[in-house]
DNA sequence: TATATTTGCATCGTGAACGATATAAATGAA
DNA sequence: TTCATTTATATCGTTCACGATGCAAATATA
């Protein structure tokens, strides 16, 4: 009989990987129409809360290394959703700003929240729970992200 | 002002993404030392609950597909892990088995899953909050891999 | 002011993920 | 039995992730 440690069923890592999986796949199908996909998507959501930012700060805030930001938002250069342009003040910089179809998918992406929000919602997932498992998953965030 | 329905903050994908990502890099320095990814770890960890099963079933229990599963287990056939052989009954399966080494891995690992485990324990996901957090993301994950 | 160090971004290589497609073996139906 | 369908796996192309490394601009230090 294999340890209780190494059975499938007790790892916290394959939940959070699974889980992390199939919502992605759920948002692949409504983001293909618009010709993006998921850490793109993720993109837009820091633009559309600030937009014109570095390379670096963009990173910074989905928790990635620009080596991953990069190549992506070059991707989306190329697919006229954003722009990078030499930063003024420091040339090093890459600053990224939306374009007017960068600006304009947020209409037209209005109906994704609502759309995966409900195709999550289950018995142990509801408007009540939901902040208890954010602060969770916030917490195993901040924990682990103070380690590296 | 941004929608709230489009915050990164209002996010549950987002976490979900970045607690598993960051806890897969939690186990890279422990598994790197023994030439192992995270997702080969998955594989050992359904080769010693049961050994010799086919791709099919391996893949089937990780949620994943064989396009994914079967480079990752040549790969792992070239480490010496596993083999690879046609099934006797059915010659369209290959099953996959336990080499010594594979076999032998169990033992070098035996301490990564308290060290892991014990990395994420933080003020909300503790051994009595564990249980509940692994309730609503098997909801999750049963109530995705059922829509698909 | 030189030089060393740091910072911001990019390039490269490897290993997943996954959609689309191909191939061979097994199974089912005419 | 013959042919169509299904099933199990593999191949291919694209897009992440990410460690390692490179390079140029900015900053710190001698």
């Amino acid at each position: 009989m294999i340890e209780e440690k190494f059975k499938l069923d007790n790892q916290l890592c394959f939940r959070l990987y699974t889980a992390s999986r199939l919502l992605t796949q759920a948002y692949h199908p409504l983001l293909g129409e618009h010709g993006l996909t998921y850490p793109q998507y993720l993109v837009l959501l820091v633009l559309w809360e600030k937009d014109a930012q570095p390379v670096n700060d963009i990173a910074k805030r989905l928790l990635l290394e620009t080596n991953t930001v990069t190549p992506l938002l070059k991707r989306m250069e190329a697919e006229g959703v954003v722009t990078r342009s030499k930063g003024k003040e420091d040339a090093r910089q890459m600053i990224v700003k939306l374009t007017k179809k960068g600006r304009g998918l947020q209409k037209k992406l209005t109906d994704i929240p609502e759309a995966v929000g409900s195709a999550v919602l289950c018995e142990s997932v509801t408007p009540e729970t939901v902040p208890g498992l954010f602060g969770m998953l916030d917490d195993i965030i901040k924990q682990l992200h103070h380690q590296i």
